[in-house]
DNA sequence: TACCCTTAGTGAAGCGCTTCAATCGGTTAT
DNA sequence: ATAACCGATTGAAGCGCTTCACTAAGGGTA
């Protein structure tokens, strides 16, 4: 139904190759500028949309990128997957978008991806799975790219979690908080935290005694903020959920925030901004993130070699800390 | 690279056409027991994977479907999608993902999915923007579905509003609540509302003046209720977001939740289960949204044709309200 | 005038798959 | 024995596009 290219060779009398040169823009230079226009008006006037498969066909590309998704739903998701979207449109590439609960459905989903053609894919895991077994893509040579997770083997892009934990501490620090507790379970974090720790007299950063990974309520954070004597007066969670979720079991219990208790969250959630108080986070670049992921992706699938990107945090101060004269 | 057709007819010494009556499972009946299992065998040894862009260049399709959605980060839209997704893949469709933020770029993404191939179009617009424009799909008669929205004049799949007025009224009615507000700001929901009202003499269900819809912050609306005399011992969102924030802000002045005022949020998000109280909240199906979407594309694909799908809404019964003896 | 070089354009093969029409032994009916 | 038929298999065209190898015509040079 759609006019193809021998419609339009038809119409402007010319032959179908010559045709193809002038529409795909390769050899528009060994065409008389005559002819050309002839092409391009006949293009115009049957509304000649160029056929990707096709074209991808004889070029052996597909011209898309898988993404394999552990849980859409969470948090800064989106907006990584805005990011790669928005790049690997412009490099004329489309997204696909796949999501998976479990290795056995992640396997699934790689042959699905690779059936329909992915030249590439990136990953999405979360850090409480178990790596998820990329054999089918990498057996059948297709890059890969793991964003946002400090598993994968496979060139990552994502955030230093070490300058993660040590903005959240410096910021406190500066705001003469010296007694702190990180309510999160990110040792890379915690290393941050600590090693910064050092430079601040007197400042102490405690953590939870089982650092294994595992979703924490706000009530139970809270619970083991009260084992801690002193009461601590600032709290770094993992994310601004966490921190939400503090505040409101606190604020349930008369704890005051920022007044009594600091929070600093993380990821810079658009939540954070409208919760109440307003969140202070250590945010991480999302859009740039996918972006980043799909660059590196399509270079791999150039060809080119290409290296893990390693992306900072940066700080979102708002009203869910106070300073602290001691 | 990999195995092709070409290479299977040759390994196992028959013609490629065969082969692809075996492969597709299209004219297996035709093909002796014996080819069939000499091509099966020679297919798994190559590790034979269709190439579907190919098939669907030789049978005028393309097997993808395009999602065109305003923003991927708004609440439910992830679970729609996930239903949109699973739907596909068991039909052998992939799922194109895609997002603008105005009108000029949704034309651009209709052109970008359009060029793709893409045969059909799931449209998740967002209630307070004006209908974005599709005549680029039309024109092309790609079939369109919209999803849980009032305005697109395409089929749609959606949850019937005023099903969720009633049910959030009714529920807090049978409470025993009489003094009844609504936060939010759809007409549909209010309608009915004030029809089921009607039933239970006494009480009174009141809405703000101006039905404009914006988004609302948990203080405006706090602000608001404090203007209603008497003030209301239940209140009904447009969103566990707008409850929760609510919430927090009722909290924070001293007003208790479920104590002094009952919240009923709409959406059954995942944040409404683990707010403080958990939120009680009229659900809507989501997943099966996505998924209805899904047939109903591929009916239209199919050439058949396709009415809306209006689906119920459901009631979540957690913490956030309670009952009232009067 | 013969030669080579450009420039503008053409033909056809090929990407991996489907599918219609044709072929070819081998039965079976007549 | 001949026609008619059947199941199993094959050939080849075609989907829309790219691209390599090639031709034809004109222009410059010797």
């Amino acid at each position: 139904m759609p006019a193809t290219l021998k419609d339009i060779a038809k119409d402007a009398n010319v032959a179908m190759s010559t045709v193809s040169y002038v529409l795909s823009g390769t050899g528009i230079h060994k065409v008389s500028e005559d002819t050309c226009k002839r092409i391009l008006a006949s293009a115009k006037r049957l509304h000649y949309r160029p056929n990707i498969k096709a074209r991808g066909l004889s070029k052996g590309r597909t011209y898309m990128v898988g993404a394999l998704i552990r849980q859409l739903t969470t948090s800064f998701i989106p907006e990584i997957i805005q990011g790669l979207e928005k790049v690997l449109e412009d490099n004329g590439c489309c997204l696909i978008l796949s999501t998976y609960t479990d290795s056995t459905e992640f396997t699934r989903k790689c042959n699905y991806l690779y059936q329909h053609g992915v030249e590439g894919v990136a990953v999405l895991p979360e850090e409480d799975l178990p790596e998820p077994n990329t054999g089918d893509l990498g057996l059948n040579r297709i890059p890969v790219v793991s964003i946002a997770s400090t598993l994968a083997d496979y060139p990552k892009v994502w955030v230093d979690p070490l300058a993660v934990g040590r903005m959240a501490l410096r910021y406190l620090a500066e705001l003469g908080h010296r007694e702190i507790a990180y309510g999160g379970t990110l040792l890379p974090r915690l290393q941050g935290m600590l090693e910064l720790a050092r430079h601040y007299p007197g400042l102490r950063c405690r953590c939870q005694g089982d650092l294994t990974y595992r979703p924490v309520g706000g009530e139970t954070l809270l619970a083991w903020l009260r084992t801690l004597e002193p009461f601590p007066t600032a709290v770094i969670t993992d994310s601004d959920i966490d921190a939400i979720a503090l505040i409101q079991a606190a604020t349930r219990t008369g704890i005051r925030v920022p007044e009594d208790l600091s929070v600093v969250g993380v990821d810079d959630l658009e939540v954070g901004r409208y919760s109440l108080p307003a969140l202070t986070s250590i945010g991480q670049p999302k859009l740039d993130q996918g972006a980043r992921a799909a660059e590196l992706l399509l270079d791999a699938i150039d060809g080119r070699e290409i290296h893990d990107c390693i992306l900072q945090p940066f700080l979102v101060e708002r009203q869910s800390c106070r300073k602290r004269t001691n």
